[in-house]
RNA sequence: GGUCCAGUAGCUCAGUUGGAUAGAGCAAUAGCCUUCUAAGCUAUGGGUCGUGGGUUCGAAUCCCGCCUGGAUCACCA
């Protein structure tokens, strides 16, 4: 962590020295006083001769000059000034610093011995930020829709504490509702006593297998009393599955014994299959909070709300907020019954975490469908008094879409997340097999490494887009492993330990440090400015919350980094100073890939 | 209808607070393995940045109108 926060700091440095030295430049030049925020510096662009650029355009106005010329005085003050920097160029209204060899090697020793480079640790002063993903119904395995929403939870919750950051990772399961009963009711009545052992079947499928059981047996009715004369509307009223599941659900609430124990068992199942799904996919939870736990806090939270004024009664008894004030509608808390709806259950979630966890900041991984309701729950948990009710951050995701549409279950288009996980796994050894590439690996081993780039896939595929965006996914077509994919950053990763492995048995020494004047090629001076940007885009995408930029930046470091191979030579160079220098740098790359992949939840072999 | 979000290459996506010639991958074509892993590298082709205005030294990016797609506005969750 210290030297992070060196590297960070020289990294700083530069940038408000130059600023500095653009200040002093203008003062001199031109005698006027400029404000340093407001001096345009930038990355020069990849193609550029240069390291940073600053835009002279606005400094016309005050120069009474041309941009080139402008420029020029510029650049030799600051040349002149700011020792670091070795060389400029004025491109048409564009200056460009370029900075010494020695700036780079510098900074490649401070980094590249530092294993959290790019993660900033926590300690029990810092903030509390509670992260809220997966949130699964128990009525059916989990889908696309879900992995997305679990890999970006997971991710941002990663993101989140490399910033600093204490996380709680959370879940909240609706275990509770008439979807529920559908899948007993329908087991009651059609699954012979069915269980997970004597079908062989996860938990979580076999009770959604029931769930669409109920289905086409409630379709069938439907049918058949459309076809005996009753209108669309009568056959719905007049359903008497329907009645018998509302029925169910009515009995679940009184905790009639034989519903209640049904309901545990099919539970239990889920979470069975869930667990499964959950540790294949590689993710986890501090603490999962139930609904039918959270439901009556939430009521009585409501009716607490109510003694205080801050929501009112219907006289058909239910209990409504009125948001008109905050340019919304008025918003349903309890029904006239006086039984919970969807945002009551969301309150009561919120107290019990409110009075577990000295929460700074609550993240809700949500998809974008339910943005009103948050825009609604940050307001009511305002009014209950929660202090970080307001500000309440709805990490708003887009759909996962085929390339038909939505999915759909009645038209079976759903994509299972097992189902999912497990070809890819199938593909990623099928491949891996083909290109032999783990000859001497156990089966074990091999098989570690198999799931490693099939999860790596999956992951860097859904978390390389930008999340708030809808994406396709095309099940007939299986995601890549090569090109702009997770496997292509895992394999850079394993070639640089290859390279170290080389190295190694070669008794090649690796020293310490780089030599201060070892000559650098652009390629080099490009990787050391990537790694050198890392943490930046860290802090980045921990303010935006965006997985997407980790995994953007980490792809164009790789490949990067790739060219850089095919280039120059390394563990064989035979020049001692400039291989030092590069197996150095390979180091601090490798670090930076494995950092980054840990931030999206991918782990990173030593070989592939 | 109100509100919100999106529209960039044939396809999937990048594109920092407005900056230089709008970039990757896939797909296509042509090359590169007796040299540190070819899940790699190189080259070629591919664009009225949905559309019409505006703001300015400069707009894919900011503002307004329109078109298209999606979400939401339930005593559903």
């Amino acid at each position: 962590m210290k030297k992070n926060e060196d590297t960070k700091v020289t990294k700083m440095i530069i940038e408000s020295q130059i600023k500095a030295s653009v200040v002093s430049a203008v003062k001199k030049l031109y005698a006027t006083d400029i404000a340093e925020e407001s001096v345009q510096i930038q990355l020069t662009r990849k193609d550029m001769k240069g390291d940073y650029t600053i835009v002279v355009f606005p400094l016309l106005k005050i120069s009474k000059k041309n941009p080139v010329e402008t420029g020029k005085e510029l650049g030799e003050c600051i040349q002149e000034d700011c020792a670091d920097v070795s060389e400029f160029e004025v491109v048409k209204g564009f200056l460009n610093l370029q900075l010494s060899t020695s700036y780079w090697t510098n900074l490649l020793n401070e980094n590249v011995h530092n294993e959290q480079y790019g993660i900033t640790e926590a300690d029990d002063k810092s903030p509390l930020v509670m992260i809220e993903y997966s949130s699964p119904n128990t009525n059916k395995p989990l889908h696309l829709g879900h992995i997305r929403n679990n890999l970006l939870g997971y991710s941002l919750s990663r993101i989140v504490s490399a910033n600093g950051n204490q996380v709680v990772k959370t879940n909240i399961v609706n275990d509770r509702g008439i979807h529920i009963c559908k899948s007993m009711l329908a087991w009651k009545k059609w699954g012979e006593g069915q269980t997970p052992e004597s079908t062989g079947k996860k938990g979580d499928h076999l009770v959604g297998d029931f769930y669409v059981k109920f289905d086409q047996e409630y379709k069938k009715e439907q049918a058949a009393l459309i076809e005996a004369g009753q209108t669309k509307d009568e056959a719905e009223a007049n359903s008497a599955l329907m009645k018998e599941a509302r029925e169910m659900l009515v009995k679940w609430e009184a905790h009639d014994t034989e519903v209640y124990g049904l309901w545990e068992q099919m539970n239990q199942w889920v979470y069975q299959g869930f667990d499964v799904t959950y540790k294949k996919m590689g993710v986890d939870f501090d603490k999962i909070y139930y609904e039918s736990d959270t439901y009556k806090v939430g009521r009585d939270m409501v009716l607490e709300g109510l003694d205080k004024k801050a929501f009112y009664r219907r006289d058909d008894n239910s209990v409504w907020a009125d948001l008109e004030k905050d340019g919304l509608d008025e918003k349903l808390l309890l029904r006239t019954d006086g039984t919970s709806v969807y945002m009551t259950q969301d309150i009561g979630t919120a107290k019990l975490r409110y009075d577990d966890y000295n929460i700074d900041k609550m993240v809700y991984v949500v998809g974008n469908e339910q943005n009103y309701h948050f825009k609604v729950l940050a307001i009511v948990l305002d009014r209950l008094g929660l202090n970080w009710g307001k500000d309440l951050v709805h990490f708003s995701y887009g759909m996962v879409e085929l390339p038909e549409g939505k999915m759909k279950s009645r038209e079976g288009t759903v994509v299972d997340a097992d189902d999912l996980m497990q070809d890819m796994i199938n593909t990623a050894r099928d491949m891996s097999k083909e290109l032999g590439k783990l000859e001497g690996y156990s089966e074990e081993e091999a098989e570690k490494v198999y799931e490693m780039i099939a999860l790596g896939a999956l992951k860097y595929f859904m978390l390389k887009v930008d999340p708030r965006k809808n994406m396709t996914f095309d099940p007939k077509e299986s995601i890549d492993f090569n090109g702009n994919t997770g496997p292509f950053i895992q394999y850079t990763y394993a070639r640089i330990q290859s390279i170290y492995r080389k190295a190694k048995a070669n008794g090649i020494a690796i020293s310490d440090k780089t030599d201060l004047n070892t000559e650098l090629s652009e390629k080099e001076i490009q990787l050391m400015r990537m790694v050198s940007n890392f943490p930046a885009v860290v802090a980045e995408a921990g303010k935006v919350y965006s997985p997407a930029l980790i995994a953007n930046f980490v792809y164009d470091l790789a490949k990067e980094f790739n060219q850089f191979y095919h280039e120059s030579p390394i563990a064989v160079e035979e020049d001692e100073t400039k291989r030092s220098m590069r197996l150095l740098l390979c180091k601090s790359v490798g670090t930076v890939i494995k950092n980054g992949m840990w931030m999206m939840g991918v782990d990173v072999p030593e070989r592939m």
